[in-house]
DNA sequence: TTGAAAGCGTTACCAC
DNA sequence: GTGGTAACGCTTTCAA
C-alpha cells in the first residue's frame, strides 16, 4: 500500500542476504543458539545493530504458537486497589518479558465479545481481577485452552485463583475490636456477588460469635468511597451507635471514615473503624486506618507463576493459592 | 509440540475446505465483503458458527500490516487522573475495535527496551501519558513510523499532543480567587519537566500579575498526596499565612486539605484552596474541592483520532490540540 | 556449523 | 462471484 520511498524494515531475511547467510542462521544468532560460530554470530549482530532490526513478535507467534501476550481484566479505578494491582502486574510482565493486554477495566460485565479478543490476539493467558466472565466467556476460553487465573476472587466453580486469606483476615480485626474493648458492631458489606466480601464478613461475624457477640447493624457499602460515606451517614442517623465499624474495603473505609468526621464523631474514641486491603491512602495520617494488608506483590507473582506453568501444559489441574494478609493496627483502633 | 489428542482451532482453510469454497471466498465472507452471493455466506458463516471459529488477529496483521493494537504509556495509580484515563482509554479502544498494550505504568523513564516492544508487537500507534519517551525511544518510533500522541502532555520540540488549556484554566482560577478577595497566595507546583504544571502555574502567576499581585510563597508538591500534605504542613508552619492556595493538581491539593483540616485551619474562611483535573475524588463533601475539570472524555477521543489518521497515512504533519476545561467552582472557595 | 524448505493463518492480487 | 497463489516474518524440522 503505503511504499513511498523509505527503507523497509529490517527482517530476518532482509539480514540473512546482506550478511550471505541463510534466514535460520540469522534466527539462530539472534536467539543465542549456541551451535554457530562466534565469527558469523557476531557479524550478523552487528548487522542486525546496525540496521535498527526488531524483531517481529508477530510473526514469531504464528510459528511458535507462544505470544508472550497475556489478557488483563481490571476492576474499577475508582478502587485503588485495582490501580495498585495494575502496577504491580506491569512490573512482574516487564521482568517476566510478556505483554499485558488490556481486556476490561471497570465494574461492568465482561461482555463475550471482549472475551473473544482473547482468542483473536493469542494470548497465553489471562489473569482477572475484578468481574465474573459470563459462562459463555469461560467456556469459549476452556474450549480454546486459555488458562484463566482469578486474582482477589474465587472462581466459583472451577479454575484457579489465588486470593488473600479473606476469612482469617476478618476474624483477625474482630479479635482486635474486641481485644480493644468494643461491644456494638456495625458492618459494611456489599451485596455484590463478591466472594471476597462474604469471606471476609463471614471471619469477622464468626469471630465476635466466639466471643458470644453478633453485628447490631449492617449496610452495603458497594464496594465504594460513595458507599462507605452513606454507610457512615447512615451509621450518624442512628439513635443507638455502634463503637466499631468494619468496613469490608479499605475503599469504603475511607467513605465512612470521612462521614464520621464531618459528624464530628472522634474515632477512635467513640468509633473504632477498620478496613481491608491495604491501599496506600489508608496510611495517610488523616485516615489512619487499621487494616489487613494483601500482599498484593506476591499475589501478582504467584498468579503470574501458574499462568506461566499452564500455558506450557493445559493438563494442569485446578489449583488455589490463599495468602495471609498482614494486619496493620493504626490509629483508627486507638493504641 | 503439545498436539494430544485433541481438535485443533477451527481456521480459514480448515472452513474452506469444509465449505468446499477457497480461502480467499471465506476471508471475504466472514469480512462482509459485498460482492459474495448471500447463499454462500450464510453457509460459510453457520460454519464458522458451528466450529467455533475465531479469527487470528495475529496472523492478520502479518498479511495487512496493521495490527489493532495501541500501546498505552500511563502515569503513576497513585493519582487517580491516571486511572481515571486508562478507563477512558479502554472504552475509546473497545468502542473503536482496537486493542491496547500496556507499556508501562508508573513515573520511573520509559526504558529503551519497553519503548522497543512497542515495534516488536507492530502497535499501530501510542498513548503517552506522562513520562517522557527518551530521545533514543522517540527516534526508534520515528525511524519505525510509530506514531505517537502525548495526552496531557506536550512535546518537548516535535509530536502530537492533545493537552486540556492549562494556561487559561490556571489564569481563571486567579480571577476566581481574586474576585473572592483573597490576596496572599501560595502555589503547589511541581520540579518534574512536566509541561503541564508549568503552564497551569504560569496562567495562574500572569493573572494573579494582572491583579497586581504576586504569590507570596512556592513549594514543591512532587505531584502527589504526600507532597501536597507536606506543602499544606509548611505552609501551617509559616508565621505569616496566605489567604489562598493554587495546587497545580487535584491530588496535591487533596493533601493540601488534609494537612490544613489536621492543622485546624478553616477552608474556605481562613484559606481558599483550589485544584485542577476534576477528578472524582475532588467531589467528595470532604474536600469540597475548586478546580477545572479536564474533558478527559473527549481529549481522550482526539487522542485516538489522530492516531487512527496517522497509522494510515504517515505524512500527515505534527498536530496539537488544546482544549478548554470547565471551572467546577465548589465550597473550598467560598460561595 | 550451516542451508533449504515447509509451515503458521490471514489477506491481497490477479485471473477467470 | 469465486479460485488460485503469493506474500507477511519467523521458527523448525531435516539434510548436508
Amino acid at each position: 500500500m503505503e511504499n513511498e520511498a523509505s527503507p523497509r524494515r529490517a527482517t530476518v531475511v532482509t539480514l540473512s542476504e546482506l550478511a550471505g547467510v541463510a534466514p535460520s542462521t540469522v534466527t539462530r544468532a539472534l536467539r543465542g543458539d549456541t551451535r554457530i560460530s562466534e565469527a558469523t554470530r557476531a557479524r550478523i549482530l552487528k548487522l542486525a545493530e546496525q540496521h535498527g532490526y526488531a524483531p517481529n513478535a508477530l510473526a514469531r507467534t504464528l510459528s511458535s504458537g507462544r505470544s508472550g501476550l497475556y489478557g488483563l481484566v481490571l476492576g474499577p479505578a475508582s478502587n485503588p486497589f485495582y490501580a495498585e494491582l495494575l502496577h504491580e502486574a506491569v512490573r512482574e510482565a516487564k521482568e517476566r518479558g510478556v505483554r499485558l493486554l488490556i481486556i476490561h477495566a471497570g465494574d461492568g460485565p465482561i461482555e463475550d465479545t471482549t472475551a473473544e479478543s482473547l482468542l483473536h490476539y493469542q494470548v497465553d493467558g489471562c489473569i482477572i481481577t475484578s468481574a465474573v466472565l459470563s459462562s459463555r466467556a469461560a467456556e469459549i476460553c476452556a474450549a480454546n485452552r486459555v488458562p484463566l487465573i482469578m486474582v482477589n476472587r474465587v472462581a466459583r466453580h472451577h479454575g484457579c485463583f489465588v486470593t488473600c486469606d479473606n476469612h482469617a483476615g476478618g476474624a483477625e480485626l474482630a479479635q482486635l475490636l474486641l481485644a480493644g474493648g468494643r461491644t456494638k458492631f456495625a458492618v459494611v458489606g456489599t451485596s455484590s456477588t463478591s466472594s471476597t466480601a462474604v469471606e471476609r464478613e463471614d471471619g469477622f461475624v464468626a469471630e465476635l460469635a466466639r466471643g458470644g457477640v453478633a453485628p447490631m447493624m449492617h449496610f452495603d457499602g458497594h464496594s465504594s468511597y460513595e458507599g462507605g460515606f452513606a454507610a457512615g451517614t447512615a451509621i450518624l442517623e442512628n439513635a443507638v451507635r455502634p463503637d466499631a465499624v468494619f468496613a469490608v474495603s479499605d475503599i469504603m473505609a475511607m467513605g465512612v471514615l470521612d462521614a464520621l468526621r464531618l459528624g464530628g464523631v472522634s474515632v477512635p474514641d467513640q468509633m473504632a473503624v477498620v478496613g481491608f486491603d491495604g491501599v496506600a491512602e489508608a496510611a495517610r495520617p488523616i485516615y489512619d486506618l487499621t487494616t489487613i494488608e494483601q500482599p498484593l506483590p506476591l499475589m501478582v507473582r504467584r498468579a503470574f507463576e501458574m499462568l506461566a506453568a499452564r500455558s506450557g501444559n493445559h493438563r494442569l489441574p485446578d489449583e488455589s493459592i490463599s495468602l495471609r494478609g498482614r494486619l496493620i493496627p493504626r490509629g483508627s483502633t486507638g493504641r
